[in-house]
DNA sequence: ATGCAGATTGACT
DNA sequence: GTCAATCTGCATA
């Protein structure tokens, strides 16, 4: 499989959101690989976005949101766990990403079950945390290129079917944007 | 300098 | 449904 193109992600971020729905996620560590259809994104644009990181303009954290799109945003949260998204925005926007929240996971689910644990059998990837444990990734993978076939990155799948949109999970303000997008199963 | 809310999760009531 | 785990950025002083 191919990786998506940069231009995939120079586009509004909302409609990258959807559109990475079905695509594949690919990590590889050393010989092991492990991968996961995209099943659920939201979508985090910038100074129309009152939710988003990047709302209250550039901090060292957010950084990779206003730069190269195509590239992984992580950042540490709760003081536990990771998240990770994709930098996706057209030219009218300064700053977007995609959060990734839930994968279906394919290649390596051995390797996931051991990241997560034995109890966590059930539920290895149906959360924002719980993929980045599954996959291992961390801000080590900060500004990681996703367009490259390397450690991390975004391969094309089979189209999905059908969608469902609704209020991003867990944010205060910008609840009338529906810019959560699941695949209805 | 200090306080607090947060793009979460798992354990427990 | 409630709570603790505990890091970061921002508001307030």
């Amino acid at each position: 499989m191919k990786a998506l193109s940069r231009s995939f992600y120079r586009k509004d971020t909302v409609m990258a959101a959807r559109n990475l729905l079905g695509k594949v996620l690919v990590r590889r560590m050393g010989r092991s690989i492990r991968s996961g259809i995209i099943v659920e994104t939201e979508a985090y644009r910038f100074d129309d976005d009152p939710a988003s990181h990047a709302f209250r303009g550039r901090t060292y954290r957010n950084r990779a949101m206003f730069e190269q799109v195509g590239c992984a945003y992580v950042y540490f949260t709760y003081g536990m766990h990771y998240c990770m998204n994709v930098v996706a925005r057209d030219n009218s926007k300064a700053a977007g990403a995609v959060l990734i929240r839930a994968l279906k996971p394919v290649l390596g689910i051995e390797i996931m079950v051991k990241r997560r644990g034995a109890v966590a059998a059930r539920g290895l990837a149906n959360g924002p945390g719980k993929l980045t444990q599954a996959l291992d990734i961390t801000t080590e993978q900060y500004g990681e290129d996703l367009t490259v076939p390397g450690v991390l990155f975004i391969c094309g799948g089979d189209p999905v079917k059908d969608v469902m949109a609704g209020p991003r999970i867990g944010v205060r303000s910008g609840t009338d944007l529906m810019w959560n997008f699941k695949v209805l199963q």
